[in-house]
DNA sequence: TATGAATGAGTATTCATTCAT
DNA sequence: AATGAATGAATACTCATTCAT
């Protein structure tokens, strides 16, 4: 009203990088990643997230829609996460053994380092999965790890390392839920066994469920095996 | 409305109304359990629950305090089913590898049959566990079940068809892992994978688990194991 | 907190009407019925209705669910107390002529008494009827005027005052049409025209609208009438 | 984005251009007479104008200022319309009857096919008028009508077909009553009467409409008219 | 023991309006 | 002349919790 707002003849005219359009989007999708993996779905206030990205809470309106639309996609979006990670796990230039001890190793570790694709699946079943079912493309976005797989076990068969008859998609569940529980209910063994939930003691859970998944895709001992 | 049945003073303090006072309370915690686990913490209903239970949301508060020491309250009860069922298991009358089968078929069906037990250990976990942590008997809670498997193992080596040095409590955590992911996020899986989350699904799941957690118990074979 | 609410002891114990279902509901019924006449559909606040009835928000939501069903109970309110109004007018115990006139000026003057009655049905109409049309029972609440009216100008024939073949309810509309027009439009008439729109001027209205429609009604006289 | 279609400086100052202003303009005010009458003031949204009228918002408030500025002119437009119609019905030209007969014809029919200019008034007077009394000119708006109606009824009293004492503006106001109501509240109406608001029903409203005022501006019949 | 009545403090969502280009 | 990006200030509605009986 009084001064007009003399911008500084020498320095930079603005703020550059605001009032750009995909940087808001991504700024927002981020922070309600974090947001609805912290609170669950109806623990997750829109107001946080605004404040966590950065922005006003109309913009997230004008962007997602509403409270439910943003939050498939985050989901989406935490499932994307976790496919570009196998994507580059390149287990065909590996030997079928050393592929499971990789795949085991990436999903465990993802599921530290990435906390929120835990947690945004806990909150999707706890709904019971009726954001999931209305994402399209869920199924593709998963289906090339399972192909992998699938090659890998072939591989393996031929090799004469690991039993036919296993399917991958079964495969890839087991390695998952040895790789999950540890993580997802960390918070509860600790109080209820009383143990450290830490990096050795994961690094423990890695190498028995490297083992595991090897000892149960191994043939029979030839020459009569166990018992 | 008008006068309540007034029961004569001098005489017993009114047993049944004692006893209309516990169903009450065993209403409400039942109620709680289901409606938690419905909606996670955050979601849950008090009126929900209220009305659930068949009672009024003044003598919700009356009883449990306020809408956390309810979510604690059901949270305990949740251990305390599961516990009610490991104990009657009876492992120590079984082979060391019955014991183990019976201990996993045990877990995966509860997982199944008290679908709350689940849904209540995954809304503690995304709340960080700070709930569990101040229930004081947690831990005794669960400990009776790893001396008996400690018991189980011990048996195990001295007869030879375990490997020494395996921990209890691992143990217990790689058996939960294997029966409770594919339980767990029966729903996203369902999407994601496109297969079915049913009855023989889930037996076979069963088998393959046990069948995992045998051979990696087992010994090495005597005469040149797995390379 | 600090000291306890010391009711002082001879006094009466507490504000007596407070916690009366019944009296909160109609508070709050006549509060919006106000507020819904003086703002509009979209232009009313919740909150104004709230202060106006003196209770909590809440408590409106508890008794009428929201927003449009609180409109949708004002504007029946609205049909009612208008309904109540003609009930009272005991048109069968006076002449055919002195009917019409009572059933004009009683009209007229409950529009400018009651200026909630127009606002309202502005306001439906504005809105395309969509609730009006849900209310089960509005049918119901105006049929015995139109039974009244049709008795009167039957009673009128039979006289020779009335011509035959007029029907009750395009008498009724044209009635109050000429009440209805001058209220509900006075603030833009008294701009455009520059006309006092008062006590006095209504009179005259009043007056006139009464000698048109008797004027309308009255038969062509015996021999040779109009021109 | 990159370069304008720079018009060469020293030419003519794009005369397109400006065509092409008044045409937003235009568009903003008939997308606006139409989303105020069918909302109302409150219930407008400045989005939905936008839309209508296929151009930004920022564009509507630089050409109208704000919402209650460009409510002001669609109110003006309303006005503007009606008189248009009116100037050319050539009272003057027609014999005193049958101008009163056209008037009535004229204005029940503009109500119908311009149905915002009713939603304008009502919206207008449910907000008590606040808007129309900013508007400078609205009484030369309607000036020119109400001397025609004037001389019309001079001319009616000097041919002895009506009786004298009318006042011209009381007599616009009892036609406008009569075609007003019946299309204003056509919504409520159709509800509560279970009548048919439609083409013939409107033509007899017409008919009506027109012997009422006809039989009330008559003079008393020379031998011994109405008692 | 038990409850109908009532509310304070939020929470998702909307909308007129402005900024920067 | 025109617009996509962005927001402050509401507004309808909810929910854990308490009051008074």
């Amino acid at each position: 009203m009084t001064d007009a707002p003399r911008p500084s003849p020498a320095r930079k005219p603005a703020p550059v990088r605001l009032r750009d359009a995909e940087r808001s989007r991504r700024a927002i999708l981020e922070a309600a990643l974090v947001e609805f993996s912290e609170a669950g779905h109806a623990g997750a206030r829109i107001d946080a997230i605004a404040l966590r990205a950065g922005v006003s809470k109309p913009l997230i309106y004008s962007y997602f829609g509403d409270k439910d639309a943003l939050y498939a996609a985050a989901l989406r979006e935490a499932y994307v996460q976790i496919r570009e990670g196998e994507r580059d796990l390149d287990l065909e230039h590996k030997t079928p053994e050393d592929a499971i001890r990789a795949l085991v190793a990436f999903t465990l570790q993802h599921y530290v380092e990435k906390p929120w694709f835990i947690s945004m699946l806990n909150t999707e079943n706890l709904r019971g999965g009726t954001t999931i079912r209305a994402i399209e493309d869920v199924g593709e976005i998963q289906s090339p790890l399972v192909t992998q797989l699938g090659a890998t076990l072939e591989r393996g068969v031929a090799a004469g390392v690991f039993r036919p008859g296993i399917d991958p998609v079964d495969l890839y569940i087991m390695i998952a839920s040895l790789c999950y529980f540890p993580v997802s209910n960390a918070h509860t063994l600790r109080v209820v066994f009383r143990c450290a939930i830490d990096g050795p003691w994961l690094a423990r859970r890695c190498a028995d469920a490297q083992e595991m998944v090897l000892r149960f895709l191994h043939p029979p001992a030839p020459g009569g095996g166990h018992a």
